[in-house]
DNA sequence: AGGCGGAGAGTCCAGTTTAG
DNA sequence: CTAAACTGGACTCTCCGCCT
């Protein structure tokens, strides 16, 4: 009697289930000829792969954080603006222009028409804050080759703000209750060793290297013995990356800072919740001072030394790293020196407005005052209201 | 064989909604 | 009004296909 029972009850089950599958099936029916913009949807679909890569691409190289929903619905004005000079940071328009246009450079054109779509905004910003969710979560277990420091440090809940390894000497704040942090930590400096006339910020370029270097060509590629046995290509393979970019750089700064810190996650927003740090405006900060000064030959020679240790290095790095003759060592130290002459004395004549500007927002940042967010609105990626900020 | 990256399920947590 | 239920965001873990 009991499985007698048992088997009505199963077919009574599954008669309605399949009424249920049935009302499912019309309603998602129905529901597919409603809205106009099915069409679209379908559309955006069908290269939702190839758009996740880019958007993957984009976070990494171009903007760590999506843009917009609003700017993407914006058409690009004809003449294109070139988007890689301080002349972007003219106008706040003309920086809204040069996101979007960066956007269009990142794209292959056939997904150009895609943009405007409403659903676009919603699926490329879920792929940028996956893109790098993804990449944040493979540098944590990198953590301690990148620093040099025991990896149990990195572990995501540890308390890393009571090590003064990483507190004092990397991130530079002493541990006070409601201190905040330095916009230029002394991780940036040669030796840890805040330069207050900024001589050789980016001096300490190898932690920047090694970060971009796990990102674009695995995690194996820190390691000095094991070469890379195989694998799927990496992220620089399949992207075409042959050179680091000034998004580039900045990310890795954002990504080191946010590694240190006691922050257990990185919000769409971009600040922490524990340290209260404003991952955004920091992320502004490096990129608008990076694009400024890409050109000048103190950072140019590190760009370069980057660029050499991620792209072109065979095997052990540790020589690379450690070992350079000091010859090398000072003529990088004198280039240093002179980016920050420029900015102790602004004596350089051929620099343009905008290249000012971005000396200003660094001699003000030197003077250990933290881009933290002080509960106010977000603010937007302009030097003036940076400085102001500040 | 083993590294790489992606998909997807699962976890945790905080904020919001709802039932009583 | 309160507590339970729900929801959504961000992260974690595991598996899998791809590749050298």
């Amino acid at each position: 009697q009991g499985v007698k029972n048992a088997q009505l009850e199963n077919q009574a089950l599954k008669e309605r289930l399949r009424i249920v599958e049935e009302q499912n099936k019309i309603l998602s029916a129905n529901k597919g000829r409603r809205k106009k913009d099915d069409a679209v949807a379908e559309d955006i679909l069908a290269f939702e792969a190839e758009l996740k890569v880019c958007a993957k691409r984009y976070s990494l190289m171009v903007n760590m954080f999506p843009p917009p929903a609003a700017l993407l619905k914006t058409t690009l004005p004809d003449p294109a603006l070139s988007f890689n000079t301080a002349a972007r940071y003219a106008t706040t328009g003309s920086q809204e222009i040069a996101v979007l246009a960066e956007l269009y450079d990142m794209l292959p054109q056939h997904l150009y028409h895609l943009v405007p779509m409403n659903q676009f905004s919603n699926v490329f910003s879920k792929a940028v804050c996956a893109g790098r969710a993804s990449e944040l979560n493979k540098l944590r277990s990198a953590t301690g080759q990148i620093f040099e420091l025991p990896q149990c440090y990195f572990a995501i809940s540890y308390a890393r703000d009571t090590e003064t390894e990483i507190r004092h000497q990397l991130l530079g704040t002493t541990g006070k209750a409601g201190e905040s942090y330095p916009t230029l930590p002394p991780m940036l400096f040669p030796g840890n060793i805040v330069n207050c006339s900024c001589k050789t910020l980016f001096g300490n370029w190898q932690l920047i290297a090694k970060t971009l270097s796990c990102c674009l060509k695995g995690r194996t590629s820190l390691s000095n013995e094991s070469r890379r046995q195989g694998g799927a290509p990496p992220n620089a393979v399949k992207w075409g990356v042959m050179a680091v970019t000034p998004g580039a750089v900045a990310w890795a700064i954002v990504a080191n800072i946010f590694l240190l810190s006691p922050d257990q996650e990185f919000s769409q927003e971009g600040k922490g919740k524990t340290s209260r740090i404003n991952y955004g405006m920091i992320f502004m900060f490096f990129k608008e001072l990076l694009i400024c000064d890409w050109e000048k030959p103190c950072l140019k020679t590190i760009i370069k030394h980057i660029n050499t240790f991620i792209f072109e290095r065979t095997s052990c790095p540790s020589h690379d790293l450690n070992s350079r003759d000091s010859a090398d060592d000072l003529q990088e130290e004198m280039c240093l020196a002179r980016l920050g002459l420029a900015a102790d004395t602004e004596d350089d004549l051929s620099l343009s407005d905008n290249e000012n500007a971005s000396i200003d927002v660094l001699a003000k940042a030197t003077g250990n005052i933290a881009l933290r967010d002080s509960n106010e609105a977000p603010t937007p990626l302009s030097t003036t209201t940076m400085t102001s900020t500040l």
